[in-house]
DNA sequence: CTTATATAGTTTCAAAATGCAACTATCTTA
DNA sequence: TAAGATAGTTGCATTTTGAAACTATATAAG
């Protein structure tokens, strides 16, 4: 067999295993996936900034504004005006956020173990510490390569649309 | 650090792999990475058929469609009637395809040794043999392993937007 | 032979997502 | 008190989406 490219190849795991789990989280909490990402950013950084949270769920800022109102709007998150600044908002998940999570996680869980389960538990130890690596230098050092190497390139991440 | 869910630590992984390289190829050969994901699936099997293909671009049959019809107008993909059912078609790609393949691979492989570089040459090679291990499984068993134990979710797969 | 049904692939179209730019509000500096 | 800078939101034109309808060929049944 032909090796794929690396990118198509990591592109293609995350549409199977993303796919799925929007569906089932749709299904059974009316959660839409990016609300969901959203949700569990807030919930594990309490008093997150809304500029934070945008690099981190990798959507455009607008895109990221309006999940987080709707959020709010279904008393999923709250916000508090920072009051040293008040351009700031704080970011918190509610009770029922929290409620909401708990239900949820579990379902994440058992997904996760079933997509990984193909792997022997060393093999998915491994393959964990590899994803962390990788994505710290991408979270970090990595843009500053690509920028430096390609400078063609400039502006903000586009829709990769896997 | 807390753990972070697998899919999205993959899918956030894709998104920073995928967008710059598609802003890239974009640039140099005015090319859309999705045609190019096309191209490459169909150069790599020499008369494939539309079904099975869109199977593996993991877009919708319409989209996969769409993309099919630029890169034939485009003149890089070419398609004839199969002479034992004139229903399919049998795609190829072209001469102009082939150049311009071969002009798009070496970036790829470019941008994937320098987002691998973080990585050991133990540790890409175990990345990789892991990777592979779980996409064909995804591609396999899972779906049906899915549909079994959660009967609630029919249907394809639908965006996963990540 | 004729009708029914299945399969392959395309196209249409309304609804949703995108992303830029303009906007509001606050803070900082001078 | 005016001029920027920063935080976040919203408007809106464009693009993308995906389900459904459609065309065309093949196969099965009566």
């Amino acid at each position: 067999m032909l090796r794929r490219s690396f990118t198509y190849q990591l592109a293609s795991i995350a549409e199977d295993a993303v796919g799925p789990a929007a569906r089932l989280f749709e299904s059974r909490f009316g959660l839409d996936v990016h609300e969901l990402r959203v949700l569990r950013l807030v919930g594990d950084q309490p008093g997150v900034t809304f500029t934070t949270l945008s690099r981190q769920t990798k959507f455009e800022r607008s895109a990221t504004s309006r999940i987080l109102s709707s959020l709010i709007k279904g008393g999923l998150v709250r916000r508090e005006i920072d009051e040293n600044d008040a351009r700031h908002f704080r970011l918190y998940v509610t009770a029922d956020g929290q409620a909401l999570r708990e239900r949820a996680d579990p379902l994440s869980l058992e997904l996760e173990t079933l997509i990984l389960s193909v792997l022997s538990l060393t093999e998915q130890a491994e393959f964990r510490r590899i994803l962390d690596k990788l994505s710290g230098w991408l979270d970090r050092e990595f843009m500053t390569e690509l920028q430096a190497r390609y400078p063609e390139m400039a502006g903000p991440a586009k829709k990769a649309r896997s």
